[in-house]
DNA sequence: AATCCGGGGAG
DNA sequence: CTCCCAGGATT
């Protein structure tokens, strides 16, 4: 699985996507204005599951609430999660804000600059503290995210799916022979930014723009007319279905929700209450909230599917009003002692609280109005 | 409906 | 180690 690659040829390689780099590769992004290891850390974070223009509105808000390092350590993790709410994937949010604290409390506030100490904060692995290095500190180091996976898979024909080691192992392997070790600092910043690029914006994964692409002339899928083979697919397999009710208990025009615990789906996230049987909604309700006093029967919405890469969750949105209740009105948009063992707060549209919010709770808020 | 994506953590 | 997890965008 191997390649060799000649010092030449890497030259090469390096030299035509530096000089397509200078022409046509992105400059203007907002993470590469006045470039400091703390832009270019924020982004590469939300960029790791995430495309470029999804990441620029996103990105502009944390620099405004969080303008440098020092600022976002010392945010609620709930206002971070709740700047974090649309992005997907909220592990990377808590990360971020331990990955803050820790540059606060093991670095002086100052981001390491060197892969070994990168990746011993929370969030940061081999390929964003490579990005880190040569981006921000302009020293030489390899990045392999999804796009430089395409670019290297389809021009050096690796084959395999790059979640199996092997193939993982002979990418990184090519990555680390083709990065500038002594080159300039400019082209270690910009040899990993043309990477991203080319595959972002020639390389695509569907409908690569190779007549335009500058390694064509040695890509051996290129030569082979074999773009689409590369990389190696992810072994399928059928997604089970999972089936949840989610109570909207709604007073005046409030809405409850709970916190969820801090691992696992929606980790951290504010959601609704969830139940798997719905013969005894209002005596669970009853036992849960003795206070509660209902109005009028329960009403079952039709079910929504939100679907994970790994499952299907049905979800029957199941609304019940409550007479008003004082709790209720002094509590409103504030957080409440918890009831029981988990957080709880009333949740008004019109004045929403700053938290996270799962993706198909927010959809449900504002479809099932109190 | 299927595919993609970096890193953490469980096994 | 290896496998499994997670949400929104794209096609």
């Amino acid at each position: 699985m191997t390649i060799a690659i000649h010092h030449s040829q890497a030259k090469s390689f390096v030299n035509r996507a530096l000089a397509w780099y200078a022409v046509n590769g992105r400059k203007h992004l907002p993470w590469q204005q006045d470039i400091s290891p703390y832009k270019v850390w924020l982004s590469e974070i939300m960029l790791q599951q995430t495309q470029v223009d999804t990441v620029i509105p996103y990105f502009e808000r944390f620099i405004g609430h969080y303008p440098n390092v020092q600022a976002l350590a010392a945010a609620p993790i709930d206002h971070v999660l709740h700047l974090w709410t649309g992005l997907g994937y909220y592990a990377r949010a808590r990360n971020l804000h331990k990955a803050a604290n820790a540059v606060c409390q093991n670095f002086a506030g100052e981001f390491p600059s060197t892969v070994d100490e990168l990746t011993t904060l929370p969030g940061i692995g081999r390929s964003t503290a490579g990005a880190i290095v040569s981006l921000a500190f302009q020293k030489p180091a390899a990045i392999l995210d999804g796009n430089v996976k395409r670019v290297l898979a389809r021009h050096y024909a690796i084959e395999g799916w790059p979640g199996q080691t092997a193939t993982a192992n002979a990418l990184w392997a090519i990555a680390e022979a083709l990065a500038p070790k002594k080159a300039s600092k400019q082209d270690n910043r910009a040899y990993t930014q043309v990477m991203m690029d080319l595959g972002a914006t020639i390389c695509t994964r569907s409908k690569p723009k190779c007549t335009q692409c500058p390694l064509a002339t040695s890509c051996q899928a290129y030569k082979d007319n074999s773009w689409a083979s590369y990389p190696g697919k992810k072994p399928k397999k059928t997604l089970p279905v999972k089936h949840t009710y989610m109570l909207l208990l709604q007073s005046d025009n409030l809405t409850l929700l709970e916190e969820r615990p801090s691992s696992g789906i929606w980790g951290g996230l504010w959601s609704l209450p969830e139940f798997d049987d719905i013969d005894t909604l209002p005596k669970r309700i009853k036992q849960r909230w003795p206070k509660a006093k209902l109005q009028g029967a329960a009403v079952v919405h039709p079910t929504v599917r939100h679907t994970f890469s790994h499952y299907h969750l049905d979800i029957t949105p199941v609304a019940q009003s409550l007479k008003p209740l004082n709790l209720v009105q002094e509590a409103a948009a504030t957080y409440t002692a918890p009831l029981e063992q988990r957080a709880e707060l009333w949740y008004n549209p019109s004045q929403p609280a700053s938290v996270g919010l799962a993706a198909p709770v927010k959809k449900l808020l504002g479809k099932i109005k109190a």
